[in-house]
DNA sequence: AAATAATTTTAGGTTGCCCTAAAAGCCTTA
DNA sequence: TAAGGCTTTTAGGGCAACCTAAAATTATTT
């Protein structure tokens, strides 16, 4: 049986890993938990006691297989109850985070297989990420970063990276969301910013840096 | 702020409380808590100084305007839960007390109101017991004990006393659940068990234990 | 290859909630 | 009303998760 914290270190092990390569170090760790490199420290020993992270003094952690299984089923259940609380309860999809933190840690395989039925077995969550299923598979999509499009071709936004509660405001309130079709015009040179055109006729010019953030399936 | 730990306190204070008078011990406390009654003394003081209670050295504790409105609050959302669980889950009426003392304790009044409507702002539980509002008003109803009707006195199942899960199986195999109709057709002196036919004919004899904890509003 | 800089670990301490054992207070009953 | 028996509190610790400061190790620069 696992706390809530050792929970939340798996899973930010467990991200972290997705998105850098090589082993996890203690200051990466720290920065995403918000807290100091020697309770790390503490916390990854007592994750190695228990075999979900295997741990060389100084050369940083990286999840077993139990760990990453562990891991995978925080966040199926993470996505699992934001998807609830968009789909069912109405919130929009820049409140539901927080509440998912919260929610992830109720320990019950029976309430999360419901939950799950009574969302109808969703694939994505609300930010477009992919729920793991019960025996902890993904479903893999076809997607690329907005800023590697090229002018003319098209698109639907299918994800956008990642839990940024003000990128997500700010997104909606450019008329962006989910499903939101769109087609590159230009790539200005000179600020890398990138003109496209919504499904609604909307043209927006998009920075560089929201464009690496929203995922895009290209429709032509 | 509370912790889950300080709420559960004032919860169990709060129980006590309702079904006996006067002030609350802290042997009692202990009992309702499975701690000691050391622990429960370090625990009123830390309450007493967050003027959640009062509290008079060997005097026991009672709760305050604010502890009584956090302990309210705290049962809105543990009935708003399991009624959730009950009728949009699928979980039967004995399988939820214990999933909702965990899903009490996610702190966000605009999560429970929402809940609160999804549901479509129910008045009771699935046990019968009542969900007080947002600002923490029961609905009163009338009811009585079964243990108190007399031959021929007829009525409606309308809450079970309380949450302990193997009763409430024993109840669902027996035929009773809430909006049970039934008839009381006899009084057995010699052990105080009571005749009962159930609206679907069904003839039981229930013991006086049991007899104590069904609650009945008398329809003739 | 040193020297310096950065990272990581260890040492020692705090807080919340729990414990056992002993002391203190309250209550009953002779 | 005084003793004995409960109940409650205090004293002193344990454990999980955090902290700061110092030591150890690794990485980078000269
Ligand atoms: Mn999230
Ligand atoms: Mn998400
Ligand atoms: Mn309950
Ligand atoms: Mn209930």
């Amino acid at each position: 049986m696992l706390s809530s914290t050792e929970e939340n270190y798996l899973k930010a092990i467990y991200n972290i890993s997705e998105r850098e390569s090589g082993s996890v170090t203690t200051n990466n760790i720290a920065q995403v938990m918000q807290t100091k490199a020697a309770s790390v420290t503490d916390m990854i020993k007592k994750l190695a006691d228990k075999e979900l992270v295997d741990y060389a003094k100084y050369r940083g952690v990286s999840l077993t297989e139990k760990g990453r299984g562990l891991a995978t089923q925080l966040i199926r259940k993470h996505r699992l109850w934001e998807t609830f609380l968009v789909d069912k309860l109405g919130f929009d999809w820049d409140e539901v985070h927080e509440l998912a933190e919260e929610l992830e840690h109720i320990r019950s395989d029976e309430l999360i297989n419901r939950l799950d039925q009574f969302l109808g077995q969703p694939k994505f969550d609300p930010h477009g990420d992919p729920i793991p299923n019960a025996s902890g598979r993904f479903t893999i999509r076809q997607q690329t970063q907005l800023s590697d499009l090229k002018p003319g071709e098209k698109g639907e936004v299918v994800a956008v990276h990642h839990h940024d509660d003000a990128l997500l405001r700010h997104l909606a309130e450019i008329g962006i969301e989910l499903k939101t079709n769109l087609e590159v015009l230009e790539l200005h040179a000179y600020d890398q910013s990138i003109q496209v055109r919504l499904g609604t006729g909307k043209v927006l010019q998009i920075n560089p840096g929201l464009a690496q953030k929203l995922f895009i399936r290209r429709s032509n």
